[in-house]
DNA sequence: CTGTCGTACTACGACTGTCGGAGTAAATAT
DNA sequence: ATATTTACTCCGACAGTCGTAGTACGACAG
């Protein structure tokens, strides 16, 4: 099966994860497991591409992030919460991907368009 | 209006370089220009990214250049040729487009999807 | 009681495609 | 005469992703 390369996902990987923001907060792990689970198994992020892409988004102001201490084990757990400005930015990148997906098809063959 | 980012289209560029080339060799400025009209202004593609891209894409044999010496008044122009493996580059291309764009789309809000 | 697996990260350096800016030079339009 | 269009080329910088490694704790298998 194909699989989907880093410089295609290229730019999307903030609102993916951002998407599993929208309803509850969420941490590292969980949201890693989603991705794949939701994409079902042909998108898997990288943990180094997740995290600093928080570490990115949180510095922009679009999540915020809170740690939880009490975890069984004396375990850390970090999560993220989207803010407002984080839901824009999500919006308007939703936006650009649909200008994106319209121009990109108009040179890509298939879709009854012959090669 | 929004405007397409770098980002966000990165890894593409190979691919609407190519499919300009389908049918016919062309050039750096003449592809430039194709773009433009055909994403109606949407996308302009840098000149560096695009001829970065000619560079790229002969190194990795997807396409062949030749030299048109006979302008008028003794100018070139450097022509660019799609290969076999150009064009099943371009193929895989369009068919990991297809996968991705399901795939993000999972994560998208809009058609008919609330936020 | 030892080792592997799952959870939950962090750090660091490397790579690649894109970008910004500058420059070149001839042809055509004003 | 000057500006614009054509047709590139070179250079250094940047940002996001990746590869590799490491940490640390708990649970479960052998």
């Amino acid at each position: 099966m194909a699989e989907i390369s880093s410089d295609v996902i290229r730019g999307y990987n903030d609102i993916i994860i951002l998407y599993l923001l929208l309803n509850d907060p969420s941490y590292g792990y969980e949201i890693s497991k989603q991705i794949r689970t939701l994409s079902e198994d042909k998108y898997i992020i990288k943990e180094t591409t997740l995290y600093s892409a928080f570490t990115r988004m949180e510095k922009n102001g679009f999540v915020e992030s809170f740690v939880d201490e009490d975890l069984a084990g004396g375990k850390k757990r970090t999560y993220y919460r989207i803010t407002p400005a984080g839901r824009e930015y999500y919006r308007v990148k939703c936006e650009e991907w649909m200008l994106t997906k319209e121009v990109i098809e108009k040179f890509i063959a298939g879709e009854g368009r012959a090669v």
